[in-house]
DNA sequence: CGCAGAATCATTCTTTCGGGTGACGCGCGC
DNA sequence: GCGCGCGTCACCCGAAAGAATGATTCTGCG
């Protein structure tokens, strides 16, 4: 900020010199108080308009903020919440079970993803149910999802 | 924008036209070109600093983007696909029940909640899910959070 | 080795779900 | 008035889900 203005009085010094200078040259010609008027407020506009407009605004900020809400929603790379399977005491194929649950499949459909009879799937929905306190395959998907166990 | 600018002209006009009013008066000394051109300089300087300090920057734009992460969360206002649902064609009983549902209850449960026979909800339910093309509620729950239609 | 936990499967039984069908009342628009 | 959409309720029946119990196999661990 100080280079500027340091640099914009020595702008002008060198101006005002010069046409000092070239005065005694060409402009001893009729209006040359005008022309040389004109100059040095042209430049001189033209210096202000250049260094004002570099100058940081203090009063009234023109900074726009933009907020750009960036959507960070549960999708993106799920985790799913290792201490609370520990502390409920659920096996992985029990979450897997549930998991399966939670995309609406039935417990045959189920037992033919995972390759068991539908009797295994039905222990294990048991089970998991029972860790859960659920009484429902919805129940325990909702429970499931609020303790971060499925996406 | 616009007026700025003429409103600056005017003024150099008018400085001018002043300026060479004083000559005239006392400004016949020596060296008048010097402070004539001084002051030129200096008032153009200022009004051109002023007047560029208020100009919009299209050069170097300071606009600092923010990138504020807003924790979207999920519970806090959610809003359901309108859209989808009239679509669907899925009334507002419908999408009432089908949100009990989601909550892991019973059709028994259900029915005691919203103060109808569960025969009721049944038939509510197998409306709900021919509409989402689901054959489990389990199915229409994920189906409808799909759709956004459910939280 | 023996044991605990897990995963697996089976059987029985009750409850819940879901499909299908029919019906009634109410409000709204043609 | 009549039809239509919506909400309500009922009955039946088969399928699915869930509870309860028992059994077998495998694996890791002390």
């Amino acid at each position: 900020m100080r280079k500027h203005v340091l640099l914009f009085g020595l702008l002008g010094g060198v101006l005002i010199a010069g046409l000092k200078f070239i005065e005694y040259r060409w402009l001893v010609v009729e209006y040359s108080v005008e022309i040389y008027g004109g100059l040095v407020a042209g430049v001189f506009a033209g210096v202000g308009i250049w260094l004002g407009a570099r100058l940081p605004r203090r009063t009234r900020q023109t900074e726009t903020v933009v907020v750009r809400e960036v959507i960070v929603p549960a999708p993106a790379s799920f985790q799913c919440d290792q201490q609370k399977l520990v502390s409920l005491g659920i096996t992985p194929r029990e979450l897997e079970i549930l998991a399966l649950i939670a995309e609406g499949l039935s417990n045959k459909e189920i037992a033919a993803r995972v390759f068991v009879s539908e009797n295994t799937v039905k222990t294990h929905t048991s089970r998991v149910f029972d860790k859960l306190g659920a009484r429902r395959r919805t129940q325990a998907v909702q429970v499931a999802k609020e303790f971060r166990l499925i996406p």
